[in-house]
DNA sequence: GTGGTCTAGACCACC
DNA sequence: GTGGTCTAGACCACC
C-alpha cells in the first residue's frame, strides 16, 4: 500500500489520508485483518503530525473500517456491507450533485451519460 | 420560494441559502430577471446576520448565478450553459461518491440502480 | 441635448445625470452661456428625484462647468483651460490604468497602441 | 515588498491593499509562487482588521493574481495574458479619461502627450 | 431603507 | 497560530 500526502492540497491531511486508506481497501491492496503501520511510524515515514494520523485512524474505526488494539497496532476490519442508512445517504449525495448539475444546465440524460462515462473509465483502470 | 435554515446543520450558513436558492432556481421557482429580496430584509426574516446573506449573494454572483445591482437590488441571471471544465469537475465528483461507496460495499450495479432510482424521483416531484 | 439615465446602471444617478451634461459639452451641444433646465423641470422629465438633479448641479458647479443662479437657473460658464492640477490628476489616473493593464499582461507598447485606436476611433464618430 | 495604507483615503482600505500587492507584481517584488504573509499577520502590521486583509485576498484570488491554500497561506499565481474582455475593458475605461479631458480643454495632441510623458516616466523609474 | 465598508470579538477545525 | 465562519454594531453614500 502506497500512501501519498499532498500538503498543498485544499483537503485536510487527516482526510487524505482516510482516503487514501480506503483507496486501497477498494483496490484489494488491504484486507480483512491486515494490520497497519503504527501512528507513530506512519507520522514519521509521510511526515506529518502523529496527531493528524491518529485522527484518521480514529475516523476510519468510527466509520467501521478497522479496529485499533489499544499500543498493540490496528487492524482491517470484515469488509462492510451496504446499510440501509448509507444507501440513503449515497442517494442525498448524488442528489445534490444533479441539482448543481441542473443549474449548470446538465438534463437527466446527459447526468446519467456523465454517470455512464465515470464508471465505464473506472472498470477499464481496474484490470 | 421558500427558503429554510438549519442553524444546528454542518454546513455553513451562507452555504445553505446560496444552495437554496441554486434549488428554486432549478425548480424553476426562480427564472431570469426575478428580484431577489434585500439582503436586510431577507437576514431579518431569517434571523441571520446580515452579512451571512451578503456572503450567500456575493457567492452566487461570483458563481454566474445573480447580477447584484448595489442599492438597487439583486435580480437572477440568463440561465448557465454547461461548461466542459465544468463536466470534469461532475465526472471527478461523481467518482469520489463511487470509490466512497464500493468501500461500503455497493459495486457498480447497485451504484447504477441508486443513480437511477434516485433521477426516476426527482422526476416525480417536479411535476 | 438629450439626457439618458439607466437606472440599473452600476453608477449613480447624479454621477450619470452629471457624465452626460458633461458630455454634451464636448460634443458642442451645450455651449457657454447656454441654460440648463430648472432643477423641478429635469426631475420631472427624467423621472428621477429632486435632490438626485440637485446634487449633479451643485458638483459641476463645484467644478467649474456651470454657475447656479439660485432660483432663477443656471448657465454654462466659459470654457475651462486645462490647469496643471488637471493634468497631474489626468496623467495619475492613466498610471494607475497602466499598472493594473501591465499586471493583465499588457506593455508599454500594446497600452500605446490602445491608446491610438481609441482616439482614431473617437476622431472618426466626431465628424 | 513595502504595503502603505492610507486610512484617511477615498479608496476602501481593501482596495488600497489589493493595488498595491498588483502594483508589487507589476515591479517584480512579487513572482509567481511567493507567499504572502497570513492575514492575520498582515492586519497586525498594517494596524487594520484581520477581515479587511481578508476581503483583499479573496478579491485578488477572485481576479486571478493568487490562489488561497486555506491554513497553508496564500501564494502568487501564473502571470496573466492579456484577454480580449480586458483590452476592450481598457480601451472603455481610456476614453472615459478621455471626454473627461475634453471638457477640461485638452485635445487629442495633449492627450497623447500626457500619455507619453506618464510612459516615460514609468520606464524611467522602472531600472 | 439600501448596499458598501470597516471594526471587534468569538468559536471552530486543522496542525 | 491559521483561515473559515458568524454575529453585532457602526458610518457612509445614494435616493
Amino acid at each position: 500500500m502506497l500512501l501519498q500526502i499532498e500538503p498543498q492540497s485544499d483537503e485536510p491531511i487527516y482526510l487524505q489520508l482516510r482516503n487514501q486508506i480506503v483507496q486501497a481497501l477498494v483496490r484489494g491492496e488491504l484486507k480483512e485483518g491486515d494490520a497497519l503501520p503504527s501512528v507513530r511510524r506512519l507520522a514519521v515515514d509521510l511526515g506529518i503530525n502523529l496527531h493528524t494520523v491518529n485522527k484518521a485512524y480514529q475516523l476510519l474505526e468510527s466509520q467501521g473500517y478497522l479496529h485499533i488494539y489499544g499500543r498493540r497496532g490496528a487492524r482491517i476490519t470484515a469488509p462492510l456491507a451496504p446499510t440501509g442508512d448509507y444507501v440513503d445517504q449515497l442517494a442525498s449525495d448524488l442528489k445534490k450533485l444533479y441539482i448543481e448539475a441542473q443549474s449548470h444546465g446538465v438534463d437527466r440524460r446527459m447526468f446519467e451519460q456523465t454517470v455512464k462515462a465515470m464508471l465505464a473509465k473506472e472498470a477499464e483502470n481496474a484490470h
